[in-house]
DNA sequence: TATTTATAATTGATATATCAAATATATGAA
DNA sequence: TTCATATATTTGATATATCAATTATAAATA
């Protein structure tokens, strides 16, 4: 019926969509008031403290400054904190904070079933096909 | 810097919002101040006329606060014109001006043109499985 | 060293996202 | 008709997105 050419990016922008209302939803039963992305943000610092926040950005697919102020708020809701760097003064060390730490724990179960919710009935091989598909996409709009 | 470990929600995310840029760049070789979102509110209200506002608002994804706010600026802009429906006051009409019209014939080809260097390489038989992989995804969300 | 250039982060302006509450009008039931 | 409820839209508050301009500091170079 519909010309999938037409539609695939109407149907990714809802899938993506449907999926960040559905994972809100799953975490606000645990924790309060914390978006996907600042869950992202925590678990990336985490990872790797010595990340700048221009460095976070690109990892998640943001503007600088929105960084900024994402970063501010969450150390407003003390998940952060943050102090200057000594050896570069233009960076922050960020860290998390024990409260921080904590949401962290409590949320990874939440996105390892959020996965298999999104994923139930789909192998390995379609998810593999659906990456392979949308970098294809990626590396048409890049080169061009 | 090194890649970190991608999830497909991550590579949904990253080919949506490459999109939504390279799209931006395209219009605005064209038309001046202009985004994604609202070519396609023109394009539904050039198609459907009789469209009101929370209609609109469910058929591109958002929230019927969004729309209101949205309408309101391309309004401001001369895209379109809106008036009171007498058999319903709570609703409007809202009507494409001759600028709205003749920017949705500029963008058209626009929008041909980057969908098909978004596909460039990827046969139908592909997208139908991307559709078809993304719309199974939206099941397992909706139905949970 | 002094000056230029680059980098990290912030700020300002404007638009959009989201949720809750408010307003206006329409519809249905008592 | 009158009251309760539903619907369409708006408004307010707060967060995020985007672009351009600014600030502070570091690095490069004449």
């Amino acid at each position: 019926m519909e010309i999938p050419a037409k539609t695939v990016f109407y149907t990714i922008e809802r899938t993506i969509k449907t999926y960040r209302r559905f994972s809100k939803q799953n975490f606000s039963k645990v924790v309060n008031d914390i978006t996907v992305d600042q869950k992202l943000i925590l678990q990336y610092l985490n990872d790797r403290p010595e990340l700048s926040q221009n460095e976070i950005a690109e990892l998640v697919f943001k503007d600088n400054a929105s960084l900024t102020r994402m970063i501010e708020l969450m150390v407003r809701k003390r998940f952060l904190k943050r102090s200057i760097r000594p050896e570069d003064r233009r960076r922050f060390n960020i860290e998390l904070t024990s409260k921080g730490k904590e949401i962290l724990e409590k949320l990874t179960p939440v996105i390892a079933e959020n996965r298999k919710r999104a994923f139930a009935g789909i192998t390995e091989e379609e998810l593999a096909q659906l990456q392979l598909t949308l970098n294809k996409i990626l590396t048409n709009l890049n080169h061009t």
